[in-house]
DNA sequence: CTAAATGCAAAGCATTTGCAAATAT
DNA sequence: ATATTTGCAAATGCTTTGCATTTAG
């Protein structure tokens, strides 16, 4: 079993095939929204309901499992909650790439200059991927 | 006439009361939810339908003249575009404050480890404010 | 065995749209 | 004068809820 699997055992919520099927797509993909996540795991479980994936997705994100990224112009990922990190976005394509940026530093910066006791962030970078700029050319 | 309206002017739409009104409050309170405008501005013009608010917003948005910010947990705020910063948002009360980080590094290091080339970037920070902290005691 | 999860249909909300009347330029 | 904007009501679309049935532990 994989350690997602493992770890979502431990957050208490009982292992439902359709739960196994969310987690081992988001850990493939990354970061999945709603209408991709509902579409993958409808090929494994036709009979799926999209109320099943919001309530699921609300149960993991309630317990910390998951995590939403929300996104300018663009439906909300969601992703396993592994640490503090940030994503950069291609705004055409919407592809999502997780990049590790030293927060620490930043959260001593925005909580000085803010007053306001910083406990996480969500840093979001916005631009063209290389296989989009080409389809300019 | 406010260096803001006469930017809302050079945008290319008419200015009407229920527009300038809308950016008064927005050069007033910085950030905005779409509910919170359309109580301020309902105070100002009582007909004022929540399908203009909408379709203002939208159609400043989209000359580039306001900015959305997504906060996770909360409404999306909106403010007038003047350039990159960041914002410190207080999960308990809501409160947003600016705050203005160098992003042109980090934009070189988001570019450089995701091989996207970054043009703008969302950061927010989430915390508790004094105030609200104290209310813990 | 029983508490939780699923799947369906209905309900709820936020946002958008269509259109006639009003307004800015 | 005319193209745009407003405000209303209706429509849309995403998300949540209620409930009977099924399932995990």
């Amino acid at each position: 079993m994989t350690k997602s699997i493992e770890n979502l055992k431990k957050s208490g919520l009982k292992i439902t095939p359709q739960r196994v099927a969310i987690v081992e797509f988001l850990s493939e993909y990354g970061h999945l929204s709603i209408s991709k996540m509902y579409e993958l795991v409808k090929e494994k479980f036709p009979s799926i309901s999209l109320a099943t994936i919001y309530k699921n997705v609300n149960a993991m994100i309630d317990n910390g499992f998951l995590k939403e990224v929300k996104i300018i112009g663009q439906d909300s990922r969601y992703e396993l909650n592994y640490g503090e990190h940030s994503h950069v976005v291609c705004k055409e394509c919407g592809k999502v790439v997780d990049i590790d940026i030293d927060t620490q530093t930043l959260f001593k910066e925005a909580e000085e200059k803010s007053t306001i006791k910083v406990e996480s962030s969500s840093m979001v970078f916005y631009g063209i991927c290389g296989e989009c700029a080409k389809g300019h050319l």
